[in-house]
DNA sequence: ATCGAACCGTTTGATGTTAAACTATAATGA
DNA sequence: TCATTATAGTTTAACATCAAACGGTTCGAT
């Protein structure tokens, strides 16, 4: 969305924002992505391995609703992560509907290792706006994240 | 990246931000996209169809900076921008490398149709915010966009 | 009790995405 | 000139992503 659209004013100051933030947002991700793919893993695998450490063992209804993704999406990714014995299945006895993703020895191991190298890259990466400047951020996008439309 | 990690104060405030940051533009973008797919094309192609018509016709290499892509990822989705008769490849005479992508004429008509419907559902999710709030918000993105290492 | 609706996960088909290898063209310099 | 280097774009392999169709499981209402 270039900046040379005749709209509104109203228009012209929310395409400008929002350029600035998924553009902003796009190349921030960027810089990260080989702090994670360095150690054979991707940003999305990086994403349920994570979620399992921090949280426990999940199924992946659950961890649709964590990582924003489609069922099928999850489904793919699981796949990639148990061919790559990081996780397992397991069948919930309770609800047969359900597999709950754990975590192996190896993905365990490999996670504990790597989250704080992508921590710190991503406190590197925020560290060119002050505190309060974070806060506000967080703030703003917060706000954004369930906005209702008008 | 839950809160759940414990590291120093200054990490914890830069994860938290940074999950608003990545998981509020996630969200946000993904309430977008039906505004752009009901038209029969992709995000990656509106960016292409809409740089075009703003900037005027491109080549590839021109496209890939605007869109931060990779110049095989430009390559794969002009040519289903091509199979679906929305722009053509003309060789640039003066660098025979070079293709420059031009809108064919059924390419114009559609975006121009849908580029204000897209607009307008922009401003419409950028509204949750004041004027000054977006303002902030891309002040604070540029700075991130552009962020050197500590 | 059972029939139908709702839910969980998988699969399929189309597209996007990147890195790396590759082809073709252009620019540079000895 | 000609060899080297750099650049533009394509191709390939692996993975991500979604919507939609599908199969199995559970729940609810009659």
């Amino acid at each position: 969305m270039g900046t040379r659209y005749r709209g509104s004013p109203d228009e012209v100051r929310a395409l400008e924002a929002f350029i600035k933030l998924s553009r902003g947002t796009q190349s921030m991700l960027a810089r990260l992505k080989p702090h994670v793919t360095r150690h054979g893993i991707t940003p999305t695998q990086f994403g349920i391995l994570e979620t399992i450490l921090h949280v426990g063992p999940l199924n992946q209804r659950e961890l649709r609703r964590k990582l924003l993704l489609s069922k099928g999406n999850i489904s793919v990714v699981v796949n990639n992560l148990v061919e790559h014995k990081l996780v397992k299945r397991v069948r919930d006895e309770a609800d047969r509907r359900r597999t709950v993703i754990h975590l192996t020895t190896e993905g365990r191991q490999l996670i504990v290792k790597i989250f704080p190298q992508v921590a710190a890259a991503v406190t590197s990466e925020l560290s060119t706006l002050s505190a309060s400047e974070q806060e506000t951020l967080g703030r703003l996008m917060k706000k954004l994240g369930r906005a209702e439309p008008t």
